[in-house]
DNA sequence: ATTTAGTCTATTGAGCTAGTCGACTATTCG
DNA sequence: CGAATAGTCGACTAGCTCAATAGACTAAAT
């Protein structure tokens, strides 16, 4: 029941992305350094969500990578669909990847991994890459005196 | 964040076993066929849950694989971990394996797969095989009268 | 004691995943 | 222009896991 690593080191780029969406586009050595990601590979996983539709790209100096969309537009689970493909355990309870139970009687189990998948994915979805930066901030200034009314999750 | 087929496969022989507990032991050519596992790669998972204490074994004719432990005492959790190892989707948050992260800000994610893995977990700990027995039973019996009052879950 | 029917152990190959490398292309700036 | 910068692309490698195979071993029945 894992999550592979590109899902994990995208999710990381995804939000350092969105703590830095104000600044303009941020170059893959940044990105790289700021969230300890091997630098080749990360080219990689920035391509695909390039080509997913999630990020924008431009070359040469004052280049690099920017999101497409706000944050607050941008759920974990959409960056992980687009590395991992279905989050469901098992294919025939995927919502994206259907495939026929061929036997029936081992189908209880099919029960218990679609209970499984509907709970991953109403955690993953409601978060936001928005709502990550907002805790983000809030951990940052723990101890600080106080800021305001955030933090409506977890 | 997918489950392996050994782990699948494991959860599906365990099941079989559950169901035919009162029946004594039963050969690995029936589970396999039962279920449709490959014969001799549902051998090595026998061995392993046998070897994790899950099971017991007897050689020669009336020979055959049984539980150690009476259904309703087992969960699927405990057969999944023997598998593929911790259940959480990513080892930071992992109780069976720790792993001390060296990023703090990356750790916003940290947060996000806790609660992911407590749900995954909060679902398949409290299923015991002899929940999925039930459960077994009254789908098949769907159209028939009725029985009992069973299915407390789901 | 022999046959039968099963468990156990080691090995292998195919396919996938993480990570690397080098050549290419677009953009900026001197 | 042309050199430097930074993203793009395709191929490649190492290591692991899934799945399957083969052969040795062992207990029970007769």
């Amino acid at each position: 029941m894992r999550l592979s690593t590109r899902g994990e080191y995208a999710s990381r780029a995804m939000l350092e992305l969105a703590l830095r969406w104000a600044d303009g586009p941020q170059h893959i050595r940044d990105i790289s350094a700021a969230q300890d990601i091997p630098e080749r590979f990360l080219e990689q996983i920035l391509l695909q969500l390039k080509r997913a539709g999630y990020l924008r790209s431009r070359k040469g100096p004052q280049g690099g990578y920017r999101l497409s969309r706000p944050p607050e537009t941008i759920s974990v689970t959409e960056v992980i669909r687009v590395m991992d493909g279905p989050l469901a355990p098992i294919d025939c309870v995927s919502v994206t990847a259907h495939e026929v139970c061929p036997k029936e009687d081992g189908c209880v189990l099919k029960g218990l991994w679609k209970e499984t998948r509907d709970a991953i994915a109403a955690i993953l979805e409601r978060t936001t890459l928005a709502d990550l930066v907002d805790r983000s901030r809030t951990i940052r200034k723990a101890a600080v005196p106080r800021k305001k009314g955030r933090r409506e999750k977890l």
